[in-house]
DNA sequence: GCATTTATTCATCGGTTGATGATTAATCGC
DNA sequence: GCGATTAATCATCAACCGATGAATAAATGC
C-alpha cells in the first residue's frame, strides 16, 4: 500500500541548464520522427507518438518545426545532404581515376557505394532513413516532387557520367534505365523482409553486403543491354 | 428567401429494391477505397472519405468489411487474383512454345506482359491498383508479409522458369535478381511523375508503352550478367 | 543587473476518427 | 403469407488528433 503514486517525477519546466547531460532535443525529435515516419509513413504517425518517444512535450515539435509536415521535411532533408555530397564526390573521383576507360558498371558502382556502405555498417538510424526514402519514392501524391527537389542534382551528375560510358545511348534509354535502377535500389533499401520469405530464408533483406556485390553488375548489365541495342522505333 | 433548405433528399433507408438502377454497393465501396488508398496509403485515408465518395453511409463499410484494415485487404486481394491467373497462364504458354529455346528475356517478358498491357490500356482503376501495390511493396512494417501472402506463388512459378533459362545460376543470384526486378517494376507502376521532372518532360511516367519496350531487355540483361558470372565468394 | 530572448512544459480547444447499436425496409425460405 | 435474414441509414460515442496560447525558467545582451 504505502505511497499510491510513485511520484511520476514531473518534468522540469523552462529552459534547461546549459551543461545538462544529453539534451539537444531537436536532434532527439528528429531521430524519433525518423524512426516512426520510416515505419508507418507520414499519415501513420502522430506527433504525440514522436514526442513521447523523444521524451518531450508535443508543443516542442511545433516550436522547432511549426507543423507536422515541417517536421517530416526536416527529417527527409537532414541526411540527404550528407549522402548527396558523398555520392557526388564518389562519382567525381571515379571519373578522374578511370579516365577514358570509364565503364557503366564503374559509374554505377561509384554511385551506389556510399549508400550501400552506410547500409552495411548497420546504423539503425540510417536504415530508417533509407526505408523512408523508399516510401517517399513510391508515394504517388507528392513523392515525385519531394524526390526531385532533394536528389535531382546528383542524378543529373550520374547521368552525365553514364553518357560518357555509353556514348551511343539515347537520352530516353538513359533516363528509363535510371528509373529501373532507382526502383531496384529503393526496394533493396526498404527492408520489407519480402525476399527472406520468398527465398525461404536463403536471402536476407538486411544483408547489404550481398546486395553490394550484386547490384552494380545487375544494373550495368541492364544499362548495356538496353542502351547498346539499336533502333527501337 | 422561399425555402431555406433545398431538401437535401434524405437517402432511402432499408434494403434497396432488387432491380434498382446501379447499386452493387460493395463494388462501389471497393472502387472508392482503391482510389483513395492508392493515392494516400492506408493511414492517409479515412473511411468517411471513402464512404462519401461511394455515396454510402460509413456503417456500410463496417457491415461489409468489418474494419478499415479489412477493407484495405479486400481491395488488395480483389485484382490480385486476376493478374496472378494471367501471369501464370502467360508463363505457362511461353514455356510451352519456346521449348528448349527458352530465354531469360522471354520468360521475363511473359511475366511482365499481362501487367504492362493492362497498364497501357489506361483504365484508371488498374492504375490505382498498381500504385497501391507499389506502396505496399515499400512499406516496411507489413508490406513484405502482405506481398508474400498475395504474390509468392506466382513468383515461385517465375523463378522456376528462369532456372530453366539460366541453368548455371545460383539460387541466391536468382532471388536477388528477382528482387531488383520487383523494385524496378514497382516504381514504374507507381507513377510518381519523378522521371517526368528528371528528364524535363522527355519521358513520362504514364507512358507504359515505352516501359513495355524497355523493361524486359533491361532486366534480362541484368539477370544474365549476374547469373552467368562465376565465383563471387 | 535587469530586459530580452530562447527553450521548454502545461493546459486545453475544436475537430476528426473508427466503430457500433438501433432502426428501417426489402427479400428469401418454407 | 409470415418469420428470419439481408442490406442499408441514422445517431452517437469515446478516443484521439494537430495545434496554440500561457506559463516558466535559464541564458544572453547590453
Amino acid at each position: 500500500m504505502t505511497v499510491k503514486r510513485p511520484a511520476k517525477r514531473r518534468a522540469r519546466r523552462g529552459r534547461p541548464l546549459k551543461n545538462d547531460a544529453a539534451p539537444d532535443m531537436r536532434e532527439r525529435i528528429l531521430d524519433a520522427a525518423e524512426d516512426h515516419f520510416s515505419r508507418h509513413g507520414f499519415w501513420g504517425v502522430t506527433i504525440r507518438e514522436v514526442a513521447q518517444d523523444a521524451k518531450v512535450d508535443t508543443a516542442l515539435l511545433h516550436y522547432y518545426f511549426d507543423t507536422k509536415r515541417g517536421l517530416f521535411d526536416a527529417v527527409f532533408a537532414r541526411r540527404a545532404e550528407i549522402i548527396n555530397r558523398e555520392r557526388i564526390e564518389s562519382i567525381d573521383s571515379y571519373e578522374r581515376e578511370a579516365g577514358s576507360a570509364i565503364t557503366a558498371e564503374g559509374v554505377i558502382n561509384a554511385f551506389l557505394q556510399p549508400i550501400l556502405e552506410r547500409a552495411a555498417q548497420g546504423d539503425p538510424r540510417w536504415h530508417n532513413y533509407f526505408a523512408l526514402i523508399a516510401q517517399v519514392n513510391n508515394t504517388p501524391a507528392w513523392g515525385g516532387e519531394t524526390m526531385a527537389r532533394t536528389f535531382d542534382p546528383v542524378i543529373h551528375r550520374l547521368i552525365r557520367a553514364l553518357r560518357k560510358a555509353l556514348p551511343d545511348a539515347t537520352e530516353e534509354d538513359l533516363y528509363w534505365s535510371y528509373h529501373f535502377l532507382s526502383g531496384a535500389l529503393t526496394l533493396s533499401l526498404s527492408q520489407t523482409g519480402r525476399i527472406d520469405r520468398l527465398s525461404n530464408g536463403l536471402c536476407k533483406s538486411s544483408d547489404f553486403e550481398s546486395i553490394g556485390h550484386r547490384m552494380a553488375p545487375f544494373i550495368a548489365g541492364g544499362f548495356e543491354r538496353l542502351c547498346n541495342s539499336v533502333s527501337r522505333a
